[in-house]
DNA sequence: TTGAAACCATGGAGCCACTCCAAGGTCAAT
DNA sequence: ATTGACCTTGGAGTGGCTCCATGGTTTCAA
């Protein structure tokens, strides 16, 4: 099977697939007289594996720790457990930040009384009164408390 | 004011400083005669601006987008609005989607019954069903129907 | 038989929003 | 005079791809 065919059984495209040989998820393949790669089923088995852990959005660090699981059957299972666990951590921890996001934009949006002009937008003075630190509807001015100001800071999504 | 202090006042680092000026966000500032950076209150705000934007998990594009708006204010402000809506739409869509990531997880999680080893473990087990196409807890074979088909595609975080 | 289309190979750049580093210049205090 | 803290620039790295240029190979039809 060539690289091509694989793809689109694994559904995914050519480039992926040679990008997970490089990062050292699929094993490179025997090659043909003319260089081609010559794949077989277990290929394909690998990037199903590999696809669905991506769709729960593990990490390709993770992916592979998993494959060594795989291919080592007989060592113990309870870090498969805290890697899975791991995962809910970090996507629960996600969740409740959008879900902090989504209230800060529902107040900014209930700022905007169909005014006509950016500058009489209440949107926008809500966003340049941040700048001025006076507290805002989506950022309120800690008074009685600290709880809501480290939620200011910048949402860490860098490394999903 | 150079961009040391201002980086401490507006709680980033110089590097992003001096990376939101290359990326046009920040106007460059007047240089010393040795070629520092030389700031006023005016670069402050701005930054606090974009920090706070930010903090909405919002694109330097569309802050970009936002910055228009407060230097020409006499423009509609309708697109604000638009732009908050889509900001929204976003945020609601990805709380949604990693919902359902966090079932899944919390079903693989649960194949787990405190086997000793990798190859007793039901999640890699789940795992590697998923690779024979059998459906597994976390993403069941489309049975019945296929609301849950495309829900188990990789989720789209490339370009939020 | 020739030529076009479809496939394959490699290497490198681009995406986003930074972050870090190296090599070198500047300045204040000791 | 030297130390250390600051500043400058440019470039590389992060993750997980995606796209592109350039060139080789195969296959099919005219």
């Amino acid at each position: 099977m060539r690289i091509g065919e694989l793809a689109k059984r694994a559904e995914m495209k050519t480039d992926t697939v040679r990008y997970y040989e490089k990062a050292g998820l699929l094993p490179p393949p025997p090659r043909r007289h003319n260089g081609y790669r010559d794949y077989g089923t277990l290929h394909l088995e690998r990037l199903a594996f590999i696809r669905h852990c991506r769709a729960l959005d593990m990490s390709l660090a993770d992916i592979s720790r998993l494959l060594e699981f795989v291919t080592h059957p007989d060592v113990k299972c309870d870090a498969i457990d805290r890697l899975i666990d791991g995962q809910l951590i970090q996507v629960q921890a996600r969740i409740a930040s959008l879900r902090t996001l989504e209230s800060q934009l529902l107040a900014l949006r209930d700022q905007c009384h169909d005014q006509k002009t950016a500058g009489e937008c209440g949107i926008l003075q809500e966003l340049v009164a941040a700048a001025h630190d006076e507290g805002c509807v989506c950022h309120p001015a800690s008074i009685g408390g600290t709880d809501t100001d480290d939620h200011a800071s910048i949402p860490e999504d860098g490394h999903d």
